[in-house]
DNA sequence: TGTTGCCAACTTTTT
DNA sequence: GTTGGCAACA
């Protein structure tokens, strides 16, 4: 059938978007395989071919983000009437949705309000503090709330109730264990009565009661002819039986994972789910794709061995059409510091030598965790590359955000204790935890809300009231009637928030408690934005189209509430950005799931990180990396320190076992030089990216404008030869710098055993056009063509100016001494001025609001970071030779064996190596053997959001605070 | 009751 | 390097 919609499409995704409609069918997809296109694409089909009705279908993504994504492509493949009639969404929103209209079966009401985690926490917190004594009884603290909270929400997820952990529990024993899970299970109990009394649903109570609904209401799912469900690798239990029970009535079902991308284990989810449902549907399908059109040769290979090192993965055959293009390079530093510093170069390097083809938003910059962003901000700001910070919910965990939501939930929902206690002294109405307690006690033993007891007191109607409790919460009182008029008029968020900033002065109380309260106001204007903006995208998007209920509650369905569950629900990845000006995005590995840059930075691939220190699950945290790299279209870059300040105590570290477990091969996936961007390199980077590259003599121009300003560094020369006689180094010599990844590789490689299998231990370095990466090829695959030999590696004598500018690490490696001597005179005993982010640019700021000592004044800067100046111009490096030559004293030195504490570097300095190992390149990717265009499928098969192009990053916001941090590229 | 300052603890990932 | 909690004071 000659659709348009489906052309391009290579057999594999034709044959899953074609697939009947009525066989359950699991599409199983490497990364930038093209599944969320085929799933768009199978939507469309089963509208357009099998003409099923919009409103009949059910799309499910893990993220707000991925169903945005997944709109927009549906609205160009069967535009936005018919999208928008489609039941598309996270979990939790459908669940929300269809709560929201039939709450009352399953006994709540439909002005519930969503319990953040932050409250919850706090909740649990406060619930905590009675067991004390159980746990002193066995010698021990309070458990941490957050895991309490943990391990609350695993209960959930698997549907457990509090009865049901109970019943595991041996009674009376005095184990901590099971002391802590019988309080777990306790608390748990006294949470849930919290949550209903306060006519509340936390995150996976929108899950525990939408089966619930769905399971028992077998008329409320009755519209769903198919389901679909994307990322289903990550589903947990509760996720799955909301499927089956979404999907009981047609049994059609298809789902789009890949096991290997499972990385949310800790969040319950369970890759089990991919084998129950063959159990649980009849006669399911599968098809894999495995055609990657993400990621060069390289990239892939590499990616692809570090995830085969998990024994128990099912053995897949991913495959590119791009060619190899040159290997991730794997890059050791001393330091975070210069690491950040080597980072931020190196983007500017290769923006300088693509010639402008990419720009910062090309690139990302993917962390383990966010602690590890804060000395990557600061170097990559010091060097101004400008960065966003992706993901969490950052914006709607602010402070002064959080108390409007409070304001406007307690209008929506007065039941909501947590919201009361957030808000019923701000601003400052003398009313302290006291008076608190003695309200809420009050509530409880009469059985009403604290709102209402309130409103009581003001009333006159609570007789034994002092009176200054009668005088103090009037303001509020009427603060929130007036607001409920309004919203009962359908009054909507965008003029409700104004109003209530108003009647409660907020911005003077801003002022008076806060430093930093430009920012925070700023802040507040942002929320306005976001009010306006979900009232534009319509209610379609927050309530069901479905139905137009007109229902006997006259609250439902109103403005504030589906602004109060868009704020909920949310996070500012979600939310639109104004600053459209290119940035690096800085990320959570997590975060990055489904989305891809040209270049990618892969920092602190370190033991203790990849794997952390704390996860549970090592082989998840091998897929992390995973996913992680196959983020990266033609550049990876990996990098690890041999120190890190970790929780404010520097420590050792050594490369990350999920690297050095490679063995020989570490040395033929990865480079430990950074890639030479010749001609050709440039061209093949454009061909994989599908962009055009400037002419060359604007290169070249760029390239000279790079090393021009890598040579002129103002105040560097003095300070440099300053810094260098500090560290006993005559001015002009080479610091003491060892290019790390030598050694580690080299005692990596004499650690682990040499693998085995030959096949596996190819190199990577082919030229073929399609190129098999591991295990064997399948019968439906295009016959992959295989490089008969593991091909030599080619040197190539470096180029040597290249080379000088390319190595920047050397001239700026920080003298720790002379910084922590500048730190010392700067912040000494003067009191800690709280940070202003992002606000020193700002004008209008005032300027004795705060002062930000930390980031010293353009005079001070040189003394601080010195610069690398011309009279430390790099010297080639010693050859191949050295490098090898030494490599046994740095073998002794990172032997387990040797059980003394490591030293920080080898006696024998080990320069880093000149030789550079170029991956061959192919100048003209021959087409892949199955007829598919490459041009064609390239485009066809993009299945995820271009950083910077039409995706909205971040609220674009003045953030404040622990990684919130943001900054302005100075101008 | 509000404010300040010090100390300690904590840093995994998110709907 | 940041944040929250707690104690001491206004």
């Amino acid at each position: 059938m000659g659709a348009t919609y489906i052309a391009g499409l290579n057999p594999a995704q034709l044959q899953a978007v074609e697939h009947s409609p009525t066989i359950p069918l699991q599409i199983l997809a490497g990364p930038g395989s093209g599944k969320t296109r085929v799933l768009t694409t199978r939507i469309a089909h089963l509208i357009l071919y099998h003409g099923l009705q919009p409103s009949s279908l059910c799309a499910v993504t893990f993220t707000n983000k991925a169903a945005g994504e997944m709109r927009t492509r549906l609205e160009k493949l069967i535009g936005k009437g018919k999208t928008d009639q489609i039941h598309m969404g996270t979990f939790h929103s459908l669940c929300a949705r269809f709560l929201r209209r039939h709450a009352d079966k399953v006994g709540i009401r439909g002005n519930f309000t969503i319990c953040d985690a932050d409250e919850s926490k706090k909740l649990i917190k406060k619930s905590l503090k009675q067991y004390a004594a159980d746990f002193d009884a066995v010698g021990e603290g309070l458990p941490d709330p957050g895991s309490v909270a943990n391990k609350i929400s695993q209960a959930k997820a698997k549907g457990l109730s509090p009865r049901d952990l109970l019943k595991e529990i041996p009674a009376k024993s005095l184990r901590l264990k099971d002391v802590t899970a019988r309080v777990v299970a306790e608390i748990y109990g006294e949470y849930q009565r919290i949550l209903r009394k306060s006519n509340s649903l936390d995150f996976d109570d929108l899950l525990v009661f939408g089966v619930r609904l769905f399971r028992e209401h077998t008329d409320v799912g009755a519209w769903c002819k198919h389901i679909l469900v994307d990322e289903f690798q990550d589903t947990n239990t509760i996720q799955y039986e909301l499927m089956k029970s979404i999907s009981a009535a047609s049994k059609c079902v298809t789902i789009v994972g890949d096991p290997d991308q499972s990385i949310y284990g800790w969040r319950s989810a369970e890759i089990e789910n991919i084998r129950r449902m063959t159990q649980d549907y009849t006669s399911v399908a599968q098809v894999l794709l495995e055609q990657n059109y993400r990621s060069t040769g390289a990239i892939l290979a590499a990616s692809v061995a570090i995830v085969a090192e998990d024994k128990k993965r099912m053995p897949k055959t991913l495959y590119t059409s791009h060619p190899s293009g040159s290997r991730p390079c794997l890059y050791g530093h001393e330091n975070e510091r210069d690491e950040g510093l080597f980072i931020a170069l190196e983007i500017k390097r290769l923006i300088a030598y693509t010639g402008g083809m990419l720009d910062h938003n090309d690139f990302a910059i993917l962390l383990r965790y966010n602690s590890l962003s804060r000395v990557l901000e600061r170097e990559l700001q010091k060097e101004g590359v400008p960065i966003r910070m992706l993901g969490g919910r950052k914006f709607f965990d602010r402070i002064e955000i959080k108390d409007l939501l409070a304001y406007l939930q307690l209008v929506d929902n007065p039941q909501y204790v947590p919201a009361f206690v957030r808000v019923i002294n701000v601003p400052a109405r003398a009313i302290g935890p006291k008076t608190v307690e003695q309200i809420l006690a009050r509530a409880t033993e009469l059985r009403i809300s604290p709102m209402e007891v309130v409103q009581r007191i003001h009333e006159g109607k609570m007789p034994d009231t002092k009176p200054p409790v009668k005088r103090k919460v009037g303001d509020f009182v009427d603060a929130i009637r007036l607001l409920r008029e309004r919203a009962e008029q359908h009054c909507s968020p965008s003029i409700l928030i104004p109003k209530l900033v108003q009647i409660i002065e907020y911005e003077e109380h801003l002022k008076k408690t806060h430093k930093d309260y430009e920012e925070r106001i700023l802040n507040v204007e942002e929320l306005m934005n976001f009010a306006a903006e979900t009232e534009t995208l319509g209610s379609g998007d927050i309530m069901d189209p479905d139905a137009p209920a007109p229902t006997d509650d006259p609250m439902e369905d109103t403005p504030l509430r589906s602004f109060l569950q868009a704020s909920m629900l949310s996070t500012d990845t979600d939310t639109a950005e104004d600053d459209k000006s290119p940035k690096v995005t800085v990320a959570t590995c997590h975060a990055a799931k489904g989305l891809e840059w040209p270049v990618v930075f892969l920092p602190a691939v370190e033991q203790g990180v990849f794997p952390a220190s704390r996860a549970e699950d090592p082989e998840e945290e091998r897929r992390l990396l995973y996913v992680a790299c196959t983020r990266a279209q033609c550049y990876l870059t990996l990098t690890f320190c041999e120190k890190r300040f970790m929780a404010g105590v520097e420590q050792e570290k050594s490369i990350s076992p999920f690297i050095s477990c490679l063995g020989q091969r570490q040395r033929t996936l990865f480079a430990d030089t950074i890639p030479d961007i010749t001609v050709d390199e440039r061209e093949l980077a454009a061909k994989v990216i599908g962009r055009t590259l400037p002419g060359e003599a604007e290169i070249t121009q760029k390239i000279q404008a790079f090393k021009d300003s890598r040579r002129k560094k103002p105040n560097s020369s003095a300070q440099s030869a300053a810094q260098q006689q500090d560290r006993g180094q005559s001015p002009g010599e080479l610091p003491r710098y060892e290019g790390p990844a030598v050694f580690t590789s080299a005692a990596a490689a004499l650690r682990a055993p040499l693998p085995t299998s030959t096949s596996s231990n190819r190199p990577p370095l082919q030229s073929s056009s399609n190129q098999v990466i591991n295990g064997a090829a399948r019968a439906h695959d295009k016959k992959p063509i295989l490089s008969s030999s593991g091909t030599r590696a080619e040197i190539k004598s470096a180029h040597q100016e290249v080379i000088d500018l390319r190595s920047p690490s050397p001239e700026v490696a920080q003298p720790p001494k002379l910084r922590n001597a500048g730190k010392v005179d700067l912040k000494g005993k003067t009191p800690v001025v709280r940070r202003i982010a992002g606000s020193s640019s700002r004008a209008g700021s005032s300027p004795d609001a705060s002062i930000d000592l930390r980031s010293p004044s353009p005079d001070l800067e040189p003394l601080l970071r010195p610069q690398g100046g011309k009279n430390l111009q790099i010297k080639p490096r010693s050859g191949p030779s050295s490098a090898k030559a030494s490599s046994s004293s740095i073998t002794s030195f990172f032997s387990p064996s040797s059980g003394a504490k490591p030293v920080v570097r080898p006696t024998v300095p080990i320069p880093a190596p000149s030789r550079r190992i170029v991956a061959p390149i192919v100048a003209k990717p021959s087409p892949a053997p199955s007829a598919i265009s490459s041009t064609a499928s390239d485009e066809a098969a993009t299945d995820t959001v271009k950083p910077g192009t039409k995706k909205r990053l971040g609220m674009g916001r003045t953030h404040i605070g622990y990684s919130n941090k943001k900054f302005k590229a100075p101008s």
